[in-house]
DNA sequence: TTGATACCCATAAAGTCCCATGCTAGAAAG
DNA sequence: CTTTCTAGCATGGGACTTTATGGGTATCAA
């Protein structure tokens, strides 16, 4: 199984497009996909993002699953009134590789990740988090002072 | 297997014509279909819409399942009297899209989401939401809240 | 006629595609 | 061990295409 592990920064241009890390594309290769879904992160200032087929496959399941059982109120109005599936799928937004290897964020991804200039993109195993450079070396300090914290602790029982 | 996802905000123009976004177009003519039913949600001030061809199946296999099983009754007079399926087949209208892309919402639709100018398609996998952009950005600060509280809750843990 | 809808066209903005440049790292050559 | 070459990658810009949107006209029914 690939991952996607490491750091890169890059330049969003003013057209808004990004290179995706070659890295990376070449995991999503090996997906069988030239396409990313985005989506903000709900915790973070972060975009999140999978390899489309994943994220298709994920929401499929689910789908099929209603159809088969033939539950045709569900299909017709979805799940309770705030299911967090189909929050997901409003939010979330194709990103089409192109033959440069970039993509366009759009606005309002950009917006919640506070990104102008320049985007770091970062491996997170399955994901893809895409930051904005000042907030993710805040994010990996914070994250980092905890770690350490932990392992004082363990370390002083 | 192809779904709807994302976010766009289009106009409305003073005949009551509106862009489908091109993306939904798309995805729409991965099913061979030009055309959308649209009804009333029964729980929120939206529109839902799903690929004629869809619905069409859809109902086509409710009939089937009720043939099936002998149901005289049911095929005859319906299910119970305010079957929620049912009473929406009354208020349902082909939304046909034109060679600019476009529908004419009917009035009892725009009146019932309460959109005037300007409309929100949201993804919701297999359907389409249409909002007014005020409800739909109010119903989703609340689903986020709701997913927030959900995630705080396992952080907790 | 009038009012509503379908069809056609025009245009500006946004998105895509294509190519050129420059940088970097590793391979090849001296 | 250094210098030169080369391939891959990130990035910029221009040309072209698609999309959203406005307005006009034809069609049809009340």
């Amino acid at each position: 199984m690939t991952s996607f592990i490491s750091t890169y920064e890059n330049r969003v241009d003013r057209k808004g497009r990004v290179s995706v890390p070659a890295q990376f594309r070449d995991r999503l290769a090996d997906f069988g996909c030239r396409e990313l879904v985005a989506y903000p992160s709900p915790r973070q200032k972060s975009i999140e993002s999978l390899p489309k087929t994943v994220f298709d496959k994920l929401m499929q399941q689910r789908t099929d699953r209603n159809v088969e059982e033939g539950e045709f109120e569900r299909i017709l109005f979805g799940d309770r009134k705030d299911s967090v599936v189909e929050t997901m799928m409003g939010l979330a937004t194709p990103l089409l590789i192109d033959n440069d290897g970039r993509v366009l964020l759009p606005s309002h991804l950009l917006l919640h990740a506070e990104i102008d200039g320049r985007a770091t993109f970062t491996g997170r195993g399955n994901r893809i988090q895409i930051w904005s450079p000042e907030n993710h070396s805040k994010q990996l300090e914070s994250a980092l002072e905890t770690l350490r914290d932990r392992l004082a602790a363990e370390d002083g029982e």
